[in-house]
DNA sequence: CAGTGGTCTAGACCACCGA
DNA sequence: CGGTGGTCTAGACCACTGT
């Protein structure tokens, strides 16, 4: 097994959602656990830091660490909004539909959010997420055409994600996300089901590869009623 | 100078920041900043660990530490969403207007966020946000009476926060926060100006206190043409 | 292979809290 | 005052990367 203090994250996580340590109490001292699990104390230590992070607990100097009582968080605790996820949450199939798929020379804003040359071409992939019989999300991914030379509609209609990870091998580190609301363009009225609604959610989103270069932009256009975002932050000092 | 780990980790975003390291080189290996700053490894990991979490630096294993191009980053990395810094960012002064400044009886929707008795009582305070002449920041805020016995105009005109904390010696540690996006209420077109707006973007805010107490209930709504948020997130694994 | 970052250890000193 | 968490150290072994 390796990890240890992941076991030991892993662990405490679960005597919290249990219950078997309830809420407002304190976890036992880094010095007890230290004993207890039988390791270093640097290393519980790494796992209380994540405990912390994740917001499962809250450490006082002087006292302890005091468990959070996470039975209002309905949600995840960390902020992500992906559409499966979403979904899955809600307890309902979700369906995909590819609008679009080409190999493009990318317009001036494309190619400056992806900072390209001028002669790079892009993945263009345009989908609709449907759920309850309503499209209600738009994706559109823009994938730099030198990271990954070829592309499906099957692909597509799956996981672009799952693809490029497991057949391509390409590690997507991390992401930048920004939200903004804007009005809907034509062509999300045309795609999505708007009656009524006058705005769209707008998730733009920078993805980075493991070497830290940007390889890919998605907006993600929500339907506004279905949007919901979490997150959980620490203060800055 | 407190906080060796915090120096050499400032130090680096300076040198980020200033140009001095390019983005997308190498930083030097821990073992060599480990001699540069005459310190163990321990402590040059955690000052790299801040800096990845902060967005600065990408660590890949094997290779080491690369420097991330922040230069398009235009806003803070971090996504908090408070007035005075989107007024100062902006280049505006802000204006605040106390609408409502009231100890009441909390309806059941506030007791039950709170997670309050039936006895408590709570503040409540309505205020505007007014730039560039607009009122496009509607801003309610519940705070449990046990914790703060007064509260004045004064105050609220400016900063509740830094009063609590400077003034009250309370400490708030995290606030977990929750995006939607609503039509607006009757109240909301009163109190701001929304001609031609369709929906309000509504961030709920819950602020605990250090000992992780909850402690205050804060709604701010935004006008979704001013509202921006910006997330910098890791990958789960 | 040598060099990188990731994990883990055992010990030390400090600032803070409560009794 | 003893116990708590916060910082720091010097050293060890590992998994991974490049050449």
């Amino acid at each position: 097994m390796t990890n240890k203090y992941l076991t030991i994250y892993n662990s405490i996580v679960e005597q919290i959602k249990s219950g078997e340590i309830p809420p407002q109490t304190l976890l036992p001292s880094e010095n007890e656990l230290k004993d207890q699990y039988d390791t270093s104390r640097e290393t519980i230590r790494k796992a209380l830091n994540l405990l912390s992070q994740n917001g499962y607990i809250q450490k006082v100097r002087g006292k302890g660490s005091i468990v959070i009582d996470i039975s209002k968080f309905d949600f995840p605790v960390s902020g992500l909004v992906s559409f499966k996820e979403l979904a899955s949450k809600m307890g309902m199939k979700p369906k995909t539909v590819v609008n679009e798929l080409s190999l493009i020379k990318p317009d001036g804003f494309i190619r400056q959010q992806l900072q390209l040359g001028s002669k790079d071409l892009v993945w263009k992939v345009v989908r609709t997420r449907e759920m309850g019989g309503e499209k209600i999300i738009l994706d559109k991914d823009f994938v730099c055409h030198k990271f990954v030379p070829s592309l499906t509609e099957e692909i597509c209609a799956d996981s672009i994600y799952q693809y490029l990870e497991n057949d391509l091998n390409l590690t997507i580190s991390f992401a930048k996300k920004e939200i903004v609301v804007e009005e809907p363009t034509t062509e999300d009225r045309i795609l999505m089901d708007l009656e009524g609604f006058h705005n769209v959610v707008v998730i733009k989103n920078y993805v980075y590869l493991d070497d830290a270069t940007l390889f890919q932009y998605t907006e993600s256009r929500h339907r506004p009623d279905k949007f919901r975002f979490v997150d959980f932050a620490r203060r800055a000092h």
